[in-house]
RNA sequence: GCCCCCAUCGUCUAGCGGUUAGGACGCCGCCCUUUCAAGGCGGAAAUAGGAGUUCGAUUCUCCUUGGGGGCACCA
């Protein structure tokens, strides 16, 4: 905790390419537990990676975060500014930070200049795994003289900066999820905290950001667990209190691997485009690895907020399992308000090439199947018939149409609905089947040609219902037209 | 190779020494119904294996196996 009590969560994404989701499923619960705990969430961009990094990236970061809700109050605006009290809130803009530290660690003998190059290490790395033993840094520049420093940069070498790790004892991480876990140091190497360009690794400026940003809950990925021993070293070397860890489960693709590109798609930016909503995609997120007691599943309004607690979080990771999300997509998009829909539904409709001209409009349409839809892009296939000219599917054609005397009931059918008055559901029904009964037919006689003729199709939204939105000008002709095909 | 983590239905999970091992997705059956959905009811489906501890282990300990993560001048 802060020391007026608050707590601080952070979400620290690199921008070296989309939000994917499990990235966002981080940034979710930081969301969730600083809002839980009336706290505060700090989104900060990890742009260290000089050749990674992309605007774009950031970008689309923003973005995503946007278009899923988790509002961050202290962070980036956009590309060139930011908004709080301990900006910048981009790595890249603070390292007059950076540089401040890594002096004081020198001066205090916690780091010191390395000289190996890039290529050096690489040797000794691949020589080191090929006599089997563990790829560690060895330390080699650990006890350079002046002297040597001075010969060294004499042949124009530029030196990094390396933290000194203990060689004795354990470090321990007090994880909020997993316990007290123990790392042995000697085990630990003398890692980069500055590279030989002056900008830090991740490793350090973490640590520094975490600090000066007074972060109080460090939420993250567990791939990231077997960093933190060195993370707490800096943090004792610098004289500092350390935040409270607390190490997610990762979310695994349907092979158990770690989710990531091959299994399809893993943008948050895709998953609005293939039309999942913000809060459905908040729902399913938040229950791979988590859950409440009662296990309950849909979370409406505030809910996952004032449910939401670390102690539910589990150790074991999660497949992500997409055919749950659908359902649980086609439960929020039942529960959105009509109006809502239109407005969600809109850019998937353009999209399709549908409008509304000289059809029915379009919220009676898409009101007509509201409990069918899984995701928004279906809902231009359910409602197209009433825009588009009729296209017959196979099973219309050979199931239906082509049945005995299915011309001559199309034909009369035509006749007989264009006296209907009033052309309504109810009115519509009655007629209809008193037109079943005089003729002696069953109802499925005259629905399903009724159907098929209108929409081409075999199944679809409620019939008597749907044939009043079409209207009686657009079913007689349908009728009409559908017969004329028929021999 | 070394270090760390994890282990309940196919999947997400509840369980925190004594339960008919519960829920959800999916699957199957029935009902509703003009169709497809939605909804209702019902069903099949799990404690990885082996030692302990205990009167009693899904639950505690150890081992095995399996899975995952890490071991960069990437984050």
């Amino acid at each position: 905790m802060t020391e007026n009590g608050r707590i601080r969560t952070r979400f620290a994404p690199s921008p070296t390419g989309f939000l994917h989701i499990g990235g966002v499923r981080t940034a979710l619960f930081n969301w969730l537990y600083a809002r839980k705990n009336k706290g505060q969430f700090v989104l900060r961009i990890e742009d260290t990676d000089e050749v990674r990094s992309t605007e774009d990236s950031v970008t689309a970061i923003l973005d995503s975060m946007r278009w899923l809700g988790l509002e961050w109050d202290e962070g980036p605006r956009d590309l060139a500014s930011d908004f709080g009290p301990y900006a910048p809130y981009y790595q890249m803009k603070r390292l007059e930070h950076y540089r401040k530290y890594s002096r004081q660690l020198v001066e205090n003998g916690a780091a010191y200049s390395c000289y190996c190059t890039k290529e050096e290490l690489d040797v000794m790395r691949r020589q080191a795994q090929l006599e089997k033993r563990p790829p560690r840094y060895d330390g080699r520049c650990r006890a350079l003289s002046e002297a040597q420093r001075k010969r060294l940069e004499a042949e124009g070498r530029k030196p990094s900066l390396r933290f000194k790790m203990p060689e004795e004892g354990n470090t321990l991480v007090d994880d909020l999820i997993r316990g007290q876990v123990s790392f042995e140091n000697k085990l630990q190497q003398d890692f980069v905290i500055v590279k030989t360009s002056g900008v830090p690794t991740y490793n350090f400026a973490v640590v520094i950001d975490d600090h000066l940003m007074e972060i109080t809950h460090v939420i993250r990925g567990d791939e990231h667990l077997s960093n933190t021993p060195s993370q707490l070293q800096l943090y004792l070397a610098l004289g500092w209190k350390p935040p409270r860890f607390a190490h997610l489960s990762m979310i695994l693709g349907p092979d158990g691997a770690k989710l990531s590109k091959r299994h399809g798609a893993t943008s948050v930016l895709e998953y609005r485009d293939q039309g999942y909503l913000a809060p459905a995609l908040r729902n399913y997120l938040a229950l791979l690895g988590w859950s409440t007691p009662d296990s309950q599943q849909l979370f409406g309004g505030h809910e996952l907020v004032d449910r939401f607690d670390l102690s539910g979080c589990q150790k074991s990771p999660a497949t992500f399992d997409p055919v749950k999300l659908n359902w649980m997509n086609g439960e929020y998009i039942r529960k959105t308000p009509l109006p809502e829909l239109v407005r969600l539904a809109d850019p998937f409709l353009r999209r399709a090439g549908i409008e509304p001209n000289g059809g029915p409009s379009l919220d009676k349409a898409i009101a007509l199947e509201h409990e069918k839809y899984k995701t928004l892009t279906e809902i231009p296939g359910l409602i197209e018939f009433f825009y588009k000219p009729v296209e017959f599917t196979t099973k219309a054609k050979e199931k239906v149409l082509s049945q005995p005397g299915v011309k001559q009931v199309l034909l009369e059918l035509a006749v007989d609905l264009d006296q209907a008055e009033p052309f309504t559901d109810k009115a519509l029904e009655q007629r209809v089947r008193q037109f079943c009964s005089i003729r002696g037919l069953k109802t499925g006689q005259v629905f399903h040609p009724l159907r098929a003729a209108c929409t081409g199709r075999t199944e679809g939204p409620t019939l008597f219902l749907m044939l009043e939105i079409m209207g009686r000008e657009m079913v007689v002709s349908r009728l009409k037209s559908a017969a004329s095909g028929l021999s």
